[in-house]
DNA sequence: AGGTTATGCCAAT
DNA sequence: TTGGCCTAACCTC
């Protein structure tokens, strides 16, 4: 269940170890089986993502586009190298997977399964596998996505182009803060819904849209057209903070009042990370209120009545 | 074994 | 606004 920073560091991990190399391409549920035919036997040349999409860019111009959805995953194989440096690397990334990676060498993990048992590499696609894309000391295995096509590089502008700003690749991040100014004033829709909308911000998802609200201390439920720009604005920059320190920590710690160590055990128990996401009831950290929870669109939508009044 | 839930999004109504 | 997609973990029984 990937927001932003998930989808980033998976083009990292393909950027580290896919890209440069000749792919075999199969799909072992065979429900890609044509897609994957299109492409296989080709150079992956580049591995980019913008906001919950990733574009793995094929020889001849052809455009892998994988959405994850609520609950896709890329599982990684073989040779894993570390996306972060100094940190250890991780073999699935997506939805939560029972399957963890185990470092076996000089940078190089293999996965275990639950038994502890050591895989054998290349190993046999476990469970439903949409598309495995193989190098020669790296596989990655696609389960679940909600998107996964190939389409030509004018389609894959196209899909850019509709989608709102994204921290990481904005040319100025500046600029690009105005333009996400400019589309949540302009509409009368509840701030917390505009936030979650892919063409006005790209890769905020639940929970960061619930954090990023109460780290502003703006009611959800507030009107884009009566948000003050400049509160836009803040919230925009402290998005780019959020997700560069998502993509380096690989989880989504919003709590900015702790020091290393508070942030040391955040990191190991997801019951610290939020303010109010996934806190219904209990009582806000900074006033000690009941933190609510209510619909909003379909989503559950968190927060602290009086902290965000 | 079966029901519920999830960090998402689209088409149909 | 509703239902569907699609997968796996995490309950409860």
């Amino acid at each position: 269940m990937p927001e932003g920073h998930t989808v980033h560091r998976i083009a990292r991990q393909f950027r580290a170890d896919l890209v440069g190399h000749a792919l075999r391409v199969s799909s072992p549920q065979g429900r890609f089986a044509a897609g994957a035919a299109r492409i296989d036997g080709r150079r992956l040349e580049s591995a980019t993502a913008v906001g919950k999409q990733l574009f793995l860019g094929f020889e001849g111009g052809d455009v892998l586009r994988v959405h994850l959805g609520l609950y896709g995953a890329w599982d990684f194989y073989g040779r894993v190298s570390p996306v972060v440096a100094g940190q250890e690397a991780r073999g699935s990334m997506g939805a939560p997977r029972l399957r963890r990676a185990v470092r076996m060498g000089e940078g190089e993990t293999a996965l275990r399964g639950p038994d502890g048992g050591a895989e054998d590499f290349p190993p046999p696609p476990v469970g439903q596998v949409r598309v495995r894309l193989a190098a020669p000391e790296s596989v990655a295995d696609l389960r679940g996505p909600t998107a996964c096509e190939v389409i030509d590089e004018d389609a894959a502008a196209l899909v850019v182009e509709r989608l709102g700003p994204d921290p990481v690749t904005a040319p100025d991040l500046r600029a690009a803060g105005e333009v996400v100014v400019d589309r949540v004033v302009a509409r009368g829709v509840p701030v917390g819904q505009l936030l979650m909308e892919q063409s006005v911000v790209a890769g905020i998802g639940n929970i960061y849209r619930a954090e990023l609200l109460f780290r502003a201390r703006l009611d959800p439920w507030t009107p884009g057209r009566h948000v003050p720009r400049e509160l836009v604005r803040a919230i925009w920059h402290d998005w780019a903070v959020l997700l560069a320190d998502g993509i380096e920590t690989g989880a989504i710690l919003t709590r900015e009042d702790l020091d290393a160590d508070g942030r040391a055990r955040a990191l190991a128990d997801p019951e610290q990370r939020h303010w109010v996401y996934g806190r219904a009831g209990l009582p806000c950290r900074v006033c000690g209120t009941p933190v609510l929870v209510e619909e909003m669109a379909t989503r559950k939508l968190y927060r602290c009545p009086v902290c965000q009044a």
